[in-house]
DNA sequence: TCACGCTCCCTTTTT
DNA sequence: GGGAGCGTGA
């Protein structure tokens, strides 16, 4: 089946290997077993992998072998581009190729392999909001309180039991107390709805092709022999159901490149292993190891700062950072006085950095939190700076585009109960929250769906004949607007289709109406947004969403799109559910970026600010007193600073307001970590300090228990007193030292033994 | 049934 | 500061 081309191969391969160093040949030359590029920030990852996959097919492997797998869709675009184009030089085509997220990849999996899966192909994917108000019914549903149960801290329990693969029997099995008990029941509950609704949430898209692949011998041998070649990007932030996703693929053909950065890893928090890196050697003892740690991205100056902040964090392999650029110029330390006056020194600093030729595509403002943007925006506005927020779901969070999106979801699958409830009364049409709830009483007192209940809904008790009209309209609406499902086309006609579909909706349902006589500005945006959505199924290019090769013998399946507006109209779903927010970043728009830090892994600009460093934002406050958390927010600011390529600014405010109070900050201690002769610190006037605190006392501060000064705090707390800690309980105070990033002091807990903590922030109460 | 206004609560990062 | 939930009045 492969077909090598000899005379071609070699010809092929030189361009593929010129301008590369003797470190990124060896990755793409590699041949054979497990491969694991270490590859540093800036140091060409993303060139060696497409060079790499270039390489393979030259050489004469099918593209439909290779499978590469990343975590934004963006990644994997901007990979397939570049894999087109290098291939294109040698006349070769990269067609078959998978480059894809994980997400997309265990949905493909899940759609083409229905029986497989025991899920039908058409699932829908819920979101992270549609995913709090499932679990939000499963908790009650499940008879507990949502006051004592937050639903955040279940469903962040839920979430990180399915990436370890227990479902809800094995977690089951193994809750002791009563909150793990409450977590099982609903996690019990909310599989059960998931499943009526025909639904799956980010989780399983990993954990269910895990599974499979794990359980079932005759899978996993249909797929290690559909793909023979995989590679993996940003394989320090797998997960470990990522990981036995990929383990399993490559048990066959053993062709595994994994690439990433122990350093970068920024996502434990969410269930990444950074020991998959780690330890790769360790699971495969024959891997080729190869590290890249020239970085010729940024300036000496820059990766100086950056290599001398990660040598803070203990667990961490040591590792040389060296820059293959220019000195360049000093970072920009500045501490001004309070949030807008930060905001206003970016600004104006970026105006200046873009009158002397830099556009401002290739600027970004990076932050720990999404909140603090707003400033930001504010000035842009007035200024007239064209900005985008790269939040790559804020669009479709909007609450008119949820409701549009709602009604379409009940288009491709009516079962849909979170949709159903979204929209059942928006816009109002009388049926009310008492009859509604009728209804799901009904369905679940007959175990029924509640789309099936309301087929016949006036038979339901207690309910009145108005609210059964109503729901016998809605019904039917719904209905009619299926009725086109079935009709086929071409890509550009289903493309059609779906945006009438979209337009349909939003009329018949009232939705268009109900703003447009609304009259307020903030109901002509929405009628806008609505607009806009329309436009965007038009502009839909169809995804694939099944994988060839796995049911057919045809595996170079030459054009596997959807051909029915219904396959069209999930394809489009997906595509919604699936969007990073760094998808959104397109130089070719030409507008400054500000996104949070976590999204800028893997981009780059020329020019930088990272602001907000203050103890409590970055590290941020629950991160404050645990190590290896600290040590992951150090991480996250060593991304920060290796996104920039020549200049790079590093601010803080001296007060901010923190919901609805504004308070003092302390300077990030990770500023202290970075050499001064790389600095040019600039700080609002210090007897200022006292001063801007002092005008902005017309909002309340005094209900801040952190006091302005360490040396009251040192006072409250002498060495020897008992005190009790929020976290770790009860504990003697062995020391009090005062450091430049807060009070610190030394404790003997009873139970966890000695810690350092930071008086300002640890909740401390003393014993007497 | 629905709109409005009040209070309370929580504060991170994302596919 | 902002969202969600709740109570009240029309």
């Amino acid at each position: 089946m492969d077909l090598p081309k000899p005379s071609s191969a070699a010809a092929a391969l030189q361009p593929l290997l010129a301008g590369l160093t003797p470190a990124q040949r060896s990755v793409v030359d590699h041949r054979g077993g497990p491969l694991l590029v270490n590859a540093g920030p800036g140091s060409g990852k993303t060139t060696v992998v497409t060079h790499r996959i270039a390489s393979l097919i030259a050489e004469g492997v099918a593209p439909w072998r290779i499978l590469g797998l990343t975590f934004t869709n963006k990644a994997a675009e901007e990979m397939r581009g570049r894999v087109e184009a290098l291939l294109e030089h040698a006349g070769l085509t990269a067609e078959g190729v998978l480059l894809c997220t994980f997400h997309s990849f265990g949905a493909r999996l899940m759609r083409t392999l229905p029986d497989d899966f025991g899920i039908p192909p058409r699932f829908v994917i819920l979101d992270a909001a549609d995913q709090k108000s499932a679990i939000k019914q499963a908790i009650r549903a499940a008879n507990l309180d949502p006051k004592s149960f937050p639903p955040a801290s279940i469903s962040a329990a839920i979430s990180t039991a399915k990436n370890q693969l227990k479902n809800a029997e094995a977690y089951e099995s193994e809750a002791v107390d009563f909150l793990t008990r409450a977590v099982a029941k609903t996690y019990h509950t909310y599989e059960a709805r998931l499943r009526e609704q025909e639904a799956v949430d980010f989780d399983d898209l990993l954990m269910r092709p895990a599974i499979a692949l794990r359980d079932q011998p005759e899978l996993r041998a249909r797929l290690t022999r559909r793909w023979t070649h995989l590679l993996i990007d940003e394989y320090q932030d797998t997960n470990y159901a990522q990981f036995l996703v990929a383990d399993l693929l490559v048990s066959e053909a053993r062709n595994v490149t994994v690439v990433g950065d122990p350093d970068q890893s920024i996502y434990g928090w969410r269930g990444a292993n950074i020991g998959n890196i780690l330890e790769f050697e360790m699971r495969y003892p024959d891997a080729k190891v190869i590290p890249l740690g020239e970085n010729f991205r940024s300036t000496k100056t820059i990766v100086a700062a950056a290599d001398a902040l990660i040598r803070n964090n203990e667990q961490r392999k040591p590792k040389d950072l060296v820059a293959a650029n220019d000195t360049g110029q000093k970072i920009r330390v500045r501490r001004l006085d309070d949030e807008r006056a930060e905001a206003q020194d970016v600004v104006d600093h970026f105006r200046e950095v873009e009158r002397s030729g830099t556009p401002w595509s290739e600027m970004a403002v990076l932050y720990r939190m999404n909140a603090l943007s707003r400033v930001f925006e504010e000035i842009l506005r007035r200024e007239g700076v064209p900005y985008i927020v790269a939040k790559g779901t804020s669009f479709f969070e909007r609450k008119e585009v949820r409701d549009a999106i709602g009604y379409v979801r009940l288009v491709a699958n009516p079962r849909d109960e979170v949709a159903l409830e979204r929209v059942i009364n928006m816009p109002p049409r009388g049926i009310g929250a008492t009859s509604w709830s009728r209804v799901i009483g009904e369905a679940r007192a007959t175990s029924q769906p509640v789309w099936d209940v309301m087929q016949s809904s006036s038979r339901i008790d207690g309910i009145s004949s108005r609210a059964a009209k109503a729901i016998e309209q809605f019904v039917e609406m719904v209905q009619t607007w299926r009725s086109t499902l079935s009709q086929t086309g071409d890509l550009e006609s289903l493309s059609v289709d779906l945006s009438d579909v979209v337009q349909r909706v939003i009329d018949d349902s009232g939705l268009a109406v109900h703003y447009a006589r609304g009259g307020t500005e903030e109901d002509h945006d929405r009628v806008e947004n609505l607009d806009e959505l329309v436009s965007a199924a038009a502009d839909f290019p169809g995804a694939v969403s099944h994988l060839p090769g796995l049911t057919d013998d045809q595996m170079e399946g030459s054009d596997p799109s959807p051909r029915t507006l219904d396959g069209h109209l999930f394809g489009w779903l997906e595509s919604i559910s699936l969007v990073a927010d760094s998808d959104q970043v397109d130089p070719s728009r030409g507008v400054l970026t500000l996104m949070s830090l976590h999204a800028s892994k893997g981009l780059e600009f020329e020019e930088v600010a990272v602001v907000g460093c203050e103890e409590s934002i970055l590290p941020h406050m629950r991160s404050i007193g645990d190590s290896s958390a600290i040590e992951e927010e150090r991480r996250l600011l060593f991304v920060g600073i290796t996104r920039a390529k020549q200049r790079l600014s590093l601010t803080s405010a001296k007060s901010r307001p923190v919901r609805g109070f504004r308070e003092r900050t302390m300077e990030s201690q990770f500023l202290c970590e970075i050499p001064e002769e790389l600095i040019d610190r600039w700080e609002s006037n210090a007897s200022a300090e006292t001063d801007s605190f002092l005008n902005h006392e017309s909002s309340p501060v005094g209900s801040s228990r952190r006091g302005p000064g360490g040396r009251r705090l040192a006072n409250l707390f002498p060495v020897g007193c008992l005190v009790e800690h929020e976290q770790f309980g009860v504990g003697r105070v062995e020391a009090i030292m005062p450091r430049p990033s807060g009070t610190t002091a030394r404790i003997d807990f009873r139970y966890d033994g000695v810690k350092t903590i930071i008086l300002e922030y640890a909740k401390l109460e003393r014993l007497e």
